[in-house]
DNA sequence: CCACAATTTTAGAGTGACTGCAATTTGGGT
DNA sequence: ACCCAAATTGCAGTCACTCTAAAATTGTGG
C-alpha cells in the first residue's frame, strides 16, 4: 500500500488545480484571472488552492520549479575531457535539434513567453527562478572543482553561462513570437549560439576597444564590432 | 519664476514622504511598515503617497533609480585605447578606493543590503533594477559599436560585466555584514576584482575541464581550478 | 480683494492576494 | 461503529492598490 486513497486524491486535486489554472491563464492572461476564479473552476475553496500553492505565481510555475537543477546536471554529466563551456555548448546545440523545452525552444513556447511578459509578477518570478538556477549551478561548480569558499569564479562562471543560455532562449522566443517558423529560425539560432559560446570561451578580450588617440590609418568609426578574430579557434 | 509655490511644495512633500518612509524602513524593516503608517507619519493621506510613488517599493528605490544609466556612462567615458572590460575594471578599482555607493561599497551599505535581503519584494525590485541596467548597457554597447540589431554580443557582454560587478558588490556587502572592517576587506576585494575581470577578459577557456578518460599521470580529482593559464595575455 | 479654473489632496468604497482560526468533513486503522 | 489525524472549508481580517467624486489649495485675471 504505497499510496492510499488519501495521497492519491491529494495528488489528483493538486494536479487538477494546476491544470485548470494554467488553462485559465492561457485563455485570459495571468493578471486577468483571480485565485477565486481558479478555485471555483476547480471546485475547491480558495483556501485549498493556497493549501497546495503558496502564491498565485506558484500556480503558474509549478512545472518550471523542476528545471532549477537541470543546468547543474548538465555540468555533472559532461564528458571526460570536456570543459564546462563546451558541455553547455553541446547541450544547447543538442537542445536546438530536439527543440528542448528546457531552453524554451519547444513549439508554443512563445505563447508561454507572451503570457509571462504580460504579467510583471510572472516576469519577476522568472527572474527569481533564474537566480535559483544560478546558485544551484554555482554550488555544483564549486563542488566539482572544490573551489575555496571565497572563490568568486564559480559564481561568475555560472552567471555567464546562464546569461548566455537565457539570451539565446529569449532570441528564439522573440523570433517565434514574431510569427517565423522553426526552419527559418533554427540555422540563425545555431549561428548565434556558436558565437555566444565562442565569446564565452575566448573572453571579452579587448572587445569594443576604443581607437587609440593617434590612430595609424583611415579606420575611423566603422570598425568590425566582433572582437574575437584573433582568438584561437578550437573546434 | 522658474518654480512657483505649487511646484516647490510638491517637491518638498515628495521628499518628506520618501525620507520618512526610509527612516521607518530602516528602523522596522520594509515588510513591517505599512503604507498607511508612512502616510500617517508624513501627515498625508495614503492616496497622496500613491500619488507620488506608484508602489511601496518605489518608496524605497527612489534614489536607486538614478543608478540605472551609470554603467552605460562608464562605457561611454572610457579612455582612448581602452577596451570595455578594462574600462569597468578601472572604474571598479577606483570605486574601491573611494568606497563608491554605486557598487554598494559605501559605509552602511550592509545595513541597506540587510533590509533588502529581509524583504522578498525588495529583492525582486533589485533584480529588476539590475535588468534595467543590463538593457541600458546593452543599448549603449550596441550603439557605440554599431552592432547589427540581431547581434547578441552586446547583450551578452553587458550581462557578463554586470554579473561581475554585482558579485563583487555582494562579496563586499557579505563581509561588511559579517562585521569586518573596511581595511580588512579592501585588499581581498581588490584581489577578487582582479581575478574576476581577468576571467572576463581571458574567457572561460577550458575552465573546469574534466580529466580525459586515459589520463597520463597521477593527476586525479585535484586539478587546478584556474583555467586561463594558456590564454594569450594582451596588455 | 474677489471670483474662476487648474491642480492637489482627500475620503470612501472596492478588489484581490494572502493569513489565521475554528468548525467540519473525510479517510484509515481498530 | 468508533476514533484520530489530515484535508477542506467558511469567515474575518490585513494590506497594497485602484477608482471616483468631493473638498482644499493655489495661480491668474479682473
Amino acid at each position: 500500500m504505497e499510496e492510499g486513497l488519501r495521497e492519491r486524491k491529494k495528488r489528483e486535486t493538486r494536479q487538477r488545480i494546476a491544470d485548470i489554472a494554467m488553462g485559465l491563464f492561457m485563455a485570459k492572461g495571468f493578471d486577468n484571472v483571480t485565485v477565486a476564479e481558479v478555485a471555483r473552476a476547480a471546485d475547491v475553496s480558495v483556501n485549498t488552492v493556497f493549501n497546495y500553492f503558496g502564491t498565485k505565481e506558484d500556480l503558474f510555475a509549478d512545472r518550471q520549479e523542476v528545471a532549477v537543477d537541470l543546468p547543474a546536471r548538465v555540468l555533472r554529466e559532461r564528458e571526460p575531457g570536456e570543459s564546462v563551456v563546451r558541455a553547455f555548448r553541446r547541450d544547447f546545440l543538442d537542445a536546438i535539434a530536439g527543440r528542448d523545452w528546457r531552453y524554451g525552444l519547444n513549439q508554443g513556447a512563445d505563447v508561454f513567453a507572451g503570457i509571462v511578459a504580460a504579467s510583471p509578477a510572472l516576469v519577476a518570478r522568472m527572474r527569481e527562478l533564474q537566480e535559483q538556477r544560478e546558485t544551484a549551478l554555482t554550488r555544483a561548480l564549486a563542488d566539482e572543482l572544490d573551489a575555496a569558499p571565497e572563490d568568486l569564479a564559480p559564481r561568475l562562471v555560472a552567471a555567464q553561462i546562464l546569461a548566455a543560455t537565457r539570451l539565446l532562449g529569449a532570441y528564439a522566443a522573440g523570433r517565434m513570437g514574431a510569427g517565423e517558423d522553426w526552419p527559418g529560425i533554427e540555422p540563425d539560432l545555431r549561428t548565434q549560439a556558436e558565437r555566444a559560446f565562442d565569446l564565452l570561451e575566448s573572453g571579452l578580450g579587448d572587445y569594443g576597444r576604443r581607437a587609440p588617440a593617434e590612430a595609424s590609418g583611415g579606420d575611423d568609426g566603422d570598425g568590425d564590432p566582433e572582437g574575437d578574430e584573433q582568438q584561437s579557434e578550437r573546434h
